[in-house]
DNA sequence: TTCAGTGCAAACCGTTTGCACTGGG
DNA sequence: CCCAGTGCAAACGGTTTGCACTGAA
């Protein structure tokens, strides 16, 4: 819960087993699984692996194409675009704006 | 080409299957991705299978929580997003904006 | 005694790939 | 004759699940 770095399923996995934590991969699955549907953490739906974000108060994501890493951006969430979709007669649970590219680390190696 | 409905491969397999096209699903994976290199198509990575779409002009979807269908949203395209992230110091090299819930025919049957 | 939570391994599913083949140039 | 493109089946990687077990209540 702690993490801002927006670990798969896996990297979580990991560095919980370095920790000394006795745990499966597949509760970790079955644990981000549940706290995603009580609505406790956030799922990032991206390739090749999900993500996990403790972070649930809407916002929105940088996704590096070199490193995989994903950043929180300082971007205010914009709920008029929900209403704007609501207008065309779709039911808006939520949105996702992701931007794709090179973060900063990344755009100096290339 | 002519599809405006986002199929994944397999749908885009089974419905030339269906017009007595003899190609493999191997083939349709091969021929989508390097479409997609070419930037003659557009990948949707959506869950639980990637979509396509050959319109390649950016522009932004929903995604039916209910019958998972995707549709383009009549939503302009909104540019100065990417410079507000390059001024953080990302390079941009796209956006995707992706509304989640229902859509209009699953609304009402709900 | 019960049963929610766990580990393990197998299954699952979308996607990719190795390999042999083939047919057009 | 060559090789780009194909079919087929196996492999792959992320994720889920069946089943037996365990330990707290």
């Amino acid at each position: 819960m702690g993490r801002r770095d927006h670990p798969t399923a896996e990297e979580l996995y990991l560095s919980l087993r370095e920790k000394g934590e006795e745990i499966s991969l597949a509760t970790v699955y079955r644990s981000l699984r549940s706290l995603a549907e009580e609505g406790r953490v956030a799922t990032l739906p991206l390739s090749p692996a999900d993500r996990f974000d403790p972070e649930t108060h809407p916002h929105y994501h940088f996704h590096c194409l070199h490193c995989h890493r994903v950043f929180d951006l300082d971007l205010p969430y914009k709920p008029e675009l929900d209403q704007t979709i609501e207008a065309l007669g779709f039911s808006v649970h939520h949105h996702t704006l992701v931007f794709h590219g090179l973060c900063p680390a990344c755009k100096k190696e290339v």
